[in-house]
DNA sequence: CCGCACTCCGGACACGTGTCTGCTTCCTTC
DNA sequence: GAAGGAAGCAGACACGTGTCCGGAGTGCGG
């Protein structure tokens, strides 16, 4: 009795079959499903898989080339929810298409080494989602190229000859400064825009577009406090910088964040020295997470359209694994605003 | 010159062992450091390898036996940021040990079809990270246990024969409770304890057990309105029930939300309703969550100990790969609570 | 010129699997 | 009892790697 119970000892087909009283053959034939086998026999060979709960060795499998399709996901981080909502997604959406999943988090300068081991275990696929060193990654996206492997970029357009998703950070903020100055704003005091990184210059530019759109001069219109305040969170930044534009002789009526960490953090800053939001003052957000519904007032922001990314970055994998195309794929993610109770009319006594 | 950039036909060390011009035993001695080669043969096979990228195939390599270890990551889910913390720090830790972790992200009913390709790709380790179902978690540790391969169970205790390392749930709730009580408040109303799962029943003992500790009555003191709202999200499900306690005739003075959205939930519905927290009613969350501080009032809560949980995690796995114990090893991790401004004294006119 | 150390080559094996082929065994059917 | 088909067996090969081994080539010292 004791023994029968140690099936440490089966590593092998080999071991296996001779458990079960077989030939190795006959076992790999019902393992794979081949025709030929008697009903009994499967039976007999699906009773002793499930009490020894052996499996074959994916290396060996892997070898011979029949193994399961392989993706490797780069990460920048998993420390915002929407870049952890895209993961999830994503894998799971790849598990169902019968993809093993290799999932690593990126410092600068591993991407190398990190694709590298995709290539050793034979991925078929490489998924990068965030913004990573745009230099390091085109090379990357090259190497991938000459490899013949599939490659898609979620949220960083911009790299030559990569293939990319991501969404309209530009047109995003055109919606949001439309929203605005509908409402009559006219000043607008920016949250943690001042920023090289290229997803933080589009939401830029969709700014100044949608203000010269109207004719006005975004130098007179905007103003940034980013450089006198530090930034390791982004929370206690945007209520520093809150309370830096509220100090101002004439304060903004609109404070619009980069993203919903400083916008939130600028509301309670506010809060604090008494400016009720919106009443006095509009503040806006961006990726529409969770907690924009969970303060009060809550908060006016822009959504990711996660679920579209991920289906269209799906599409773009699936014609490359059915035919490599030289020519470089870049699909527009169209932004949604949610407008909620944290941007409201511009007050009577501003301009 | 376009010939020589079309790498993608090295697909072995014998291939890249012609194009460099050697031996693909000469070419191997390199690839694993071996003593007997010429320094300018090294240079010259390092140099092929930083143009060509080429990698050996870690199937053969992991066949050989001599591949990188393997761990397992299962996780419940990634939707809360607790959850999402442990998983990347476990993954950071493993890596920089030279594991290459497998994450997947189970359903129900999964785990063995999940934890069968771990073993099949050679796993030495298995983690689970969250609340898994009770039987189905036992047979996968008694599966792992009986093929001598190492795990942990994180987040979930009280399963036969399983290491584990988990967060003192009711030991929190003694902080928490004795935190209010040496405010003065008598009456307690509970957001979502009322719920099967095994870390909530820790909850909702470490409630009873601080406050029959103090001599008074759980059934008399405390209240749940769970039953009467449905919990899709628990942001508003904390939202309802915080407006169902604030209706009663006597309402409890303080609220002990089962963890931070609740919570948050509940402090915006008090405040809708006109109910300053702290002054009229106080509030407690449960995880620490970044969230907590991004309120106002800020939330008083209970911090996880992420990184003391996961350090504690790799110590028991690390013992296991030295030698395997039958004895199974639970830990405990001892809690801390972060009093913030959503708790206060009780107010004079309640009892 | 010989011997020796140093490099490198080419061949061989093992790892565990899937699959092909030829062969044996057994059961069914007439 | 013989024919024939179905089922299973045994052997072989390939996949790409690491490693061991004997042999060949080169350069150096004596």
């Amino acid at each position: 009795m004791p023994h029968t119970r140690d099936f440490g000892s089966i590593r092998s087909t080999a071991d296996f079959a001779r458990y079960v009283g077989l030939a190795r053959t006959t076992v790999s034939r019902v393992l794979n499903g081949h025709p030929g086998v008697k009903r009994s026999t499967i039976e007999r060979v699906q009773r002793a898989l499930e009490q020894t709960g052996f499996t074959p060795n994916a290396f060996a499998v892997g070898l011979r080339g029949k193994g399961a399709a392989v993706a490797g996901i780069c990460m920048e981080n998993l420390l915002t929810p929407p870049m952890v909502a895209k993961l999830a997604l994503l894998q799971k959406r790849l598990r169902a298409r019968g993809f093993t999943c290799l999932i690593e988090v990126l410092a600068a300068g591993e991407s190398r080494k990190v694709v590298q081991h995709f290539q050793a275990m034979q991925a078929s696929a490489v998924i990068f989602i965030g913004h990573f060193v745009p230099a390091e990654i085109a090379q990357r996206v090259a190497e991938l190229r000459r490899r013949k492997i599939a490659h898609v970029l979620i949220d960083q357009a911009n790299i030559a000859g990569a293939n990319s998703v991501s969404f309209d950070r530009a047109g995003a903020m055109h919606l949001v400064m439309n929203h605005l100055l509908d409402l009559g704003h006219r000043s607008f005091g920016l949250l943690g825009m001042d920023h090289p990184e290229q997803q933080t210059r589009d939401r830029l530019r969709g700014i100044t577009e949608a203000l010269t759109a109207r004719g006005l001069d975004p130098a007179a219109h905007t103003r940034s406090l980013d450089h006198l305040e530090p930034r390791d969170n982004d929370f206690t930044f945007g209520r520093a910088l809150a309370r830096a534009f509220a100090r101002l002789e004439k304060p903004p009526t609109a404070l619009v964040g980069v993203n919903d960490e400083v916008a939130i953090g600028a509301m309670l800053a506010l809060e604090e020295m008494g400016m009720k939001v919106p009443d006095a003052i509009s503040v806006t957000g961006f990726n529409n997470q969770d907690i924009c519904q969970m303060t009060s007032p809550n908060v006016t922001s822009v959504d990711q359209q996660v679920e579209a990314t991920i289906e269209i970055a799906l599409d773009l994998l699936e014609e490359q694994l059915e035919q490599i195309s030289d020519q470089p794929v870049v699909r527009m993610i169209r932004p949604t605003m949610i407008a909620r109770q944290s941007s409201g009319p511009v007050p009577r006594r501003a301009t």
